[in-house]
DNA sequence: GCTTTCTTGACTAAGAAAGTCGACAAACTT
DNA sequence: AAGTTTGTCGACTTTCTTAGTCAAGAAAGC
């Protein structure tokens, strides 16, 4: 690692995201089907541009959704991808579980696994963890897309 | 990157983490540090092993940890670190904030500076994201090291 | 002066996240 | 039927962060 490099992390410093980019353009994605919401599929060129999302990474985001059951999509010339489920019953809750499937509800804050942990059964922080995560997902799963859609046309969406 | 890699990756899927291990590292140092509060300066050797942290690593953090007002070191045969704080006095919420001085409050989720996010003071995700951040650090604010000392000695830790 | 401990800056390694490529398959148009 | 437009899918590459290590040096105490 490059001198400027290492200042650069060091100046940085560790700091949890929230959110993946890659689970945010899955998130803007929907948040965008929403918005054309009964119009026909929507394009991915489409979306990625409204969206600012790299199209080809945006390719493999909306495949893996389908697994959710909240789009699908159509191939040929008016295809493209739709929901199939209205923006009023989709909450972020469900799409941020849908995303993080595979990580087991034990994992502590760290992703450790707890059969893994040092502290097995005695680690001092997990109650906070879960509290932590509790309050996450009480705010993700009262939010649903079209809760999202009408705080943008009332225009009440920064600061 | 080998298909195998590959493979694993899928299957995880991305995930954000609550705490980076570095910062992980740091609480758990201090609360070993709260723990032995009062009987003189703490070896790093110590520390290390009985909060399973690699002791080179450790060296890097709590060096930098003296930079927060909450702890301080000595050095020499009964050198160590100690808390100059007491232990009902520091919150996770001061730990967490020191640790992400750097990261400018404006940044949203992802940690997009607003200056450089495509949806300048118009991100219809903003609201949630800062209500999230709220809500978390609600409890680290909440939660002192001392209640961390006495939830583990009460043994209502985990659970 | 010798040992123990922290100090400091530089260095390396491993892994995940982000993004890209190209051949292919379905749907529609004419 | 031929050609175009669009999604499909697997493999690949790049970039960055996190995590961890090394070694020479400086204070403190014996």
């Amino acid at each position: 690692m490059k001198v400027d490099k290492l200042l650069d992390y060091k100046s940085r410093e560790s700091s949890a995201m929230l959110i993946t980019k890659k689970n945010q353009y899955a998130l803007r994605a929907i948040f965008d089907l929403a918005k054309h919401n009964g119009k026909g599929p929507r394009k991915i060129s489409e979306i990625a541009r409204a969206q600012a999302i790299p199209a080809k990474f945006l390719e493999v985001i909306l495949n893996q959704l389908k697994g959710s059951g909240m789009v699908n999509s159509k191939r040929g010339f008016y295809g493209g991808y739709y929901l199939i489920q209205p923006p009023e019953k989709i909450t972020v809750g469900h799409i941020m579980r849908f995303l993080e499937r595979d990580v087991d509800q034990t994992d502590c804050a760290a992703l450790v696994p707890e059969t893994q942990c040092p502290f097995k059964g005695q680690c001092t922080f997990f109650p906070m963890w879960k509290k932590v995560k509790a309050a996450i997902f009480n705010i993700y799963d009262e939010t649903t897309i079209k809760d999202l859609i009408d705080n943008e046309k009332a225009n009440v969406n920064c600061k």
